[in-house]
RNA sequence: GUGGCCGUAGCUCAAUGGUAGAGCUCCAGAUUGUGGUUCUGGCUGUUGCGGGUUCGAGUCCCGUCGGCCACCCCA
């Protein structure tokens, strides 16, 4: 038996992987003044096709209910977020600023840095629609990724504007309904050849190239290159207009972040979506917001694939899971007294392990070892003393037992 | 969903169409109560699964499932 395809069993390595990822995610996200929030993993099909259209179905992990409900597993929290934040508006003083870890899933077919099922980091600010929530969010991205030990020299995030593609659309006099097929061929332009793209765009390529190749901007990207500058993060940034995003309802400045080394899929993007909760909530409520999503897939791949990062990552796990002290029974008459002792030291709060079954003693320090214990103490032939033993120097010393706690619960 | 490549022990991989192997891991030993070294021994396979060709298939063919890559799509 296999886990489905496209999820993931978590071993213990992996858990503990997560969990350092998760923890780092939480602590930084809080030192912004963000707020952290959840949802249901499971939600109407309603909910998703009235943000993406019909089509968007084909790409749920989606099926009916018992009672007869069309549900979806959520492939995003933004929509969720939008209905949370429309129903109770009135409750939270403006701006909202609020965090999620939400499993999130997508039904289809999975490659490297992209299963049917992930965790992802969403940071969203509601209410404000100045750039300064722009900027505070990307360099709450940047710090997210700062905080694992990356550089500039390892992340890059590309800053856009969609303002700019709507202006740029908007003095050629091209219908609305068009904008959106446009964006995503601009989108699409790098990864596919020239002339192709040049095809797709029509009468509008020529323009197109001209403003790509000279590198367009706007107020407001000016205002974000600005504000991160400011912050001293600006060499982690550079405006690209050719970033857009896929989804339809960003409305301002968007932005994606990749590795340096161009090998992995974004690690994170997101923008402003100053009308989509307006639209989620039929004019119920209407707030500008902006907000990012970071997912645990392409950044573990880049924590892995980056030295520095990945072992920094090995400490923490170490400093987190490894047992300290490892008890040794050495004589199996002096095992109650032995867990009597490993008991107290655990309610201090130390990690604390030792042989279930009888074992040699070699067994035993065999074992210690394994666990990256620093400390291993002898119950034996000594009693009523103890021996203690230094795993790293090998020096050993006798201890009364009483006298045990203190002189490893230090 | 479409196309290409791949699938051998828990892991990494061998095996001109001719009896399925190695390293690592794991387990047990190397005389009394002290460590990741060393030595010895041991376990695990319906070669992903199901058909077919052949005297004979891990090897060739078809299907299927799974993985990787590209497309599609991108939260």
């Amino acid at each position: 038996m296999q886990p489905l395809p496209g999820f993931r069993d978590f071993l213990p390595t992996d858990c503990a992987k997560r969990n350092y990822i998760f923890a780092s995610w939480r602590e930084v996200a809080r030192r912004y003044g963000f707020v952290e929030w959840d949802g249901p993993v499971l939600e109407p099909t309603d909910l998703y096709r009235k943000k993406s259209g019909p089509e968007i179905v084909g790409q749920l992990f989606n099926f009916t209910d018992k009672g007869e409900r069309e549900v979806a597993m959520r492939p995003e929290l933004t929509p969720t977020l939008a209905r949370v934040v429309a129903a109770h508006d009135r409750e939270f003083k403006k701006p909202l600023k609020w965090f999620s870890i939400p499993q999130c899933f997508r039904y289809e077919k999975q490659q490297r840095g992209r299963l049917r099922e992930h965790f992802q980091l969403n940071c969203d600010i509601i209410g404000e629609a100045s750039a300064d929530a722009d900027v505070e969010l990307i360099a709450l991205a940047i710090d997210l990724l700062r905080a694992f030990g990356f550089t500039s020299s390892d992340v890059v995030v590309r800053l856009s504007d969609r303002g700019f593609w709507g202006d740029f659309l908007r003095v050629r006099n091209v219908p609305e309904e068009r904008w959106s097929e446009l964006l995503q061929i601009i989108d699409k332009s790098e990864r596919e050849p020239r002339d192709k793209t040049a095809e797709r765009l029509g009468s509008l390529a020529t323009d197109v190239f001209q403003t790509l190749d000279s590198g367009g901007t706007s107020e407001r990207l000016d205002q974000v290159v600005a504000g991160l500058q400011a912050r001293g993060l600006a060499e982690f940034a550079s405006v690209d207009v050719r970033i857009v995003r896929g989804l339809a309802y960003y409305s301002g400045i968007v932005f994606e972040v990749f590795d340096r080394g161009g090998k992995l899929r974004a690690i994170a993007g997101g923008g402003r979506y100053d009308h989509l909760i307006a639209q989620l909530s039929d004019d119920a409520c209407d707030l500008p917001a902006a907000g990012f999503a970071m997912g645990d897939v392409v950044l573990g791949e880049l924590i892995d694939a980056t030295p520095a990062v990945r072992d920094r990552m090995h400490a923490r796990m170490t400093a987190a899971y490894e047992i300290e002290i490892f008890v040794v029974v050495a004589k199996e008459e002096r095992r109650s007294e032995a867990v009597k002792q490993a008991q107290l030291l655990r309610d201090r709060g130390k990690r604390v392990d030792y042989s279930l079954g009888a074992a040699k003693v070699g067994k035993q320090f065999q074992m210690a070892e394994q666990l990256g214990a620093r400390t291993a103490v002898l119950f034996g032939d000594e009693w009523p003393n103890v021996a203690v033993k230094d795993l790293a120097s090998g020096k050993q010393e006798l201890v009364p037992h009483e006298r045990l706690l203190e002189h490893v619960a230090r």
